[in-house]
RNA sequence: GCCCGCGUAGCUCAGUGGAUAGAGCGUCUGCCUCCGGAGCAGAAGGUCGUAGGUUCGAAUCCUGUCGCGGGCACCA
């Protein structure tokens, strides 16, 4: 369905048109929603200057030949031009009445998006940090697809580089399928710590490590072969997580590190035929423009370290190439922490002079601000080291599955854990989803869980009440009822409920996940202050009980689309 | 030292150059004979760090300054 602003901003410019000339029919997003009205346009006030005239007789002109025939009431020109709108209840109640409220608005020309995210290690253990990135990341693929966007996913994991020699060895030493070996799909920082501590303490272990990273890189078939069993124990480790968190990755979204392992040479290649790279220090060096490190002297992206070897700079590269050239990707997102965002402005620059990535694709860094405990500080345990995922989402669960025992509805225990694990889970992405992806915020499982206030728990109980109601309504008739929006109650909650395809464009085309998240709040709101005040299944008429009952059913269809595109679902009781 | 980001209500956070800066939590006051009270209605609470500048108009853009966080050559 059209989304309201984007009806309102054609009429805008057919008004204009007919007013001031074909130059003036701006299509750029001219109406916001007002505290004033339910939409206002401020368009008098930047014309004024143009048109060497009043912009309260721009604004009533443009009012004079605005066509909102049976939309909107007349408008009213108020405060220094601005034209306020307030549609009528008949435009709400039979926009609505055709349906699709929970549709979006399909992209008129589909665009390839490329999501990098996620990115935990091979071998170690997801933490609060991985978090983020692999939620929001989730979301935006999410709503995308939703948009109709084609998404391909990229999970750059960590599977390639120095530490793998020495995960190898201790793979070696302690048996290939053995028990400690296995542990690394269930508990894998007891076997990255203990190589680690092998390595720092065993010079002849450490000997055998190095060999090991260069015959790995070199290609050697049997180390390819306890490399890939290594792999191997992590994808069973990440997609026990990635169940549990309810994240769409696959096997097939894997492009780690390694993949681009034959085409590192091939880069640096390139970036020397070109002319961009030379050697520096006995590093190969991109020296882009800008960039400037601790003296004030040029600041190097390192290609090829002294030693022969790539980092990560270099894979960083051959994926943009990739991305932009095999995934023909119009626009490419990584969703990786903030801390890295010089890493990626170099790596984009360099793209960019040599030619991998045109004008036209726009890479995006979606910075993800850091997970804070309440000291302010990264949030890690008591002991330093950081909070592992796993844990910190199996103990939402078990809050959640507290908080169902004390409440009214009954369960059996095969249902508690289901609804615990959608309640406990939910609840971890929306706190990390509701927040602006870039800012830090302070971790508090008190706070995401509580039923009151912006939290996947409040909306999901209003979730669960639209169902409750529905179960009792005895059959479906009502679903082709037309709507009508008597109370203000209920036209408030029609109009929260028409804002759902515009937020979702915004929230897709900002990578702003938590714009979403504040929609669906305050369309929860809306709901449960209708529920208040307008009885549904004991209205006084059918008439109004019917329209009430399919007001509620779309309320629930949007809550659902919502939350599903942010990846939280909705139980049917909690 | 240089670069990037942030500083908004007691706390946690929104805020796209537009009117009187908004939510939630917490606090205070009301509301269960009624579809699920894990709820609802309302109140108090702000020199938007600070000083200038641009603009008809600045929390938003620019400059200085103070405070906090992050980054700055072979880890990723």
């Amino acid at each position: 369905m059209p989304s309201l602003t984007s009806l309102l901003n054609a009429r805008f410019a057919a008004a204009l048109e007919q007013a001031f000339g074909a130059d003036f029919a701006r299509r750029d997003p001219v109406i916001r929603s007002s505290q004033f009205a339910d939409f206002q346009a401020n368009l008098a006030l930047p014309l004024a200057k143009e048109l060497k005239s009043k912009p309260r007789d721009i604004a009533t002109t443009i009012v004079e030949n605005l066509d909102l025939e049976g939309v909107c009431e007349t408008p009213e020109i108020s405060g220094p031009g601005f034209i306020n709108l307030t549609f009528t209840p008949e435009f709400l109640a039979s926009t609505l009445s055709k349906g699709g409220a929970a549709a979006a608005e399909q992209a008129t020309d589909p665009l390839r998006i490329v999501i990098d995210y996620s990115a935990p290690n091979v071998a170690k253990e997801m933490h609060v940090g991985h978090l983020r990135t692999t939620v929001v990341g989730d979301a935006l693929a999410r709503t995308h697809e939703f948009l109709g966007n084609t998404v391909v996913r990229q999970n750059h994991i960590g599977d390639w580089g120095t530490p793998f020699g020495m995960l190898i060895e201790h793979l070696l030493d302690v048996g290939i399928e053995s028990e400690t070996a296995q542990e690394i799909s269930e508990n894998p920082n007891a076997f990255y710590q203990a190589a680690r501590a092998k390595f720092d303490s065993d010079e002849d272990f450490a000997t055998r490590s190095r060999a090991r990273v260069v015959s790995l890189q070199g290609g050697d078939a049997q180390t390819l072969e306890l490399w890939t069993t290594l792999v191997g124990y992590s994808k069973t480790y990440f997609h026990r997580i990635y169940s549990l968190l309810g994240v769409t990755l696959t096997d097939d979204d894997l492009a780690g590190e390694s993949t681009y392992n034959d085409d590192l040479a091939a880069v640096c290649a390139e970036l020397e035929e070109k002319g961009l790279a030379r050697i520096s220090d006995g590093a190969l060096c991109v020296f882009p423009e800008g960039f400037t490190g601790r003296d004030g002297e040029p600041l190097p992206l390192i290609i090829r370290k002294s030693d022969g070897g790539y980092g990560y700079a270099t894979t960083d590269l051959a994926a943009v190439r990739r991305r932009v050239r095999d995934l023909s990707a119009d626009r490419v997102l990584y969703v990786v922490g903030s801390p890295q965002a010089m890493h990626f402005e170099m790596v984009f620059s360099v793209a960019r002079a040599a030619g991998w990535l045109p004008e036209d694709v726009k890479p995006e860094h979606v910075k993800i601000g850091n997970v804070l405990g309440d000291d302010g500080k990264i949030l890690r345990t008591r002991s330093g080291s950081p909070l592992r995922l796993a844990e910190l989402l199996e103990e939402a669960i078990a809050r959640a599955r507290t908080t169902l025992q004390e409440s009214n509805a009954e369960f059996t225990a095969d249902e508690e854990a289901m609804v615990a694990k959608i309640v406990g889970i939910g609840a971890v992405k929306y706190a990390d989803l509701s927040v602006a992806h870039d800012t830090s915020y302070t971790f508090d499982l008190d706070r995401m869980l509580a039923p009151i206030g912006n939290t996947a728990p409040y909306l999901q109980y209003a979730g669960a009440r639209i169902r409750s109601i529905l179960r009792k309504a005895d059959g479906d008739a009502f679903t082709a009822a037309p709507i009508h929006l008597g109370e203000a109650a209920e036209r408030d909650l029609g109009l929260a409920i028409l804002g759902f395809s515009d937020v979702v464009a915004e929230a897709a085309a900002g990578s702003a996940p938590h714009r979403l998240c504040t929609y669906l709040f305050d369309l929860a709101q809306s709901f449960t202050s209708f529920y208040e005040q307008c009885p549904v299944l004991i209205a006084d008429s059918a008439e109004v009980r019917d329209s009430r009952l399919r007001l509620s059913q779309t309320v629930l269809e949007v809550l659902e689309a919502g939350l599903g595109v942010l990846g939280i679902g909705v139980p049917e009781r909690m």
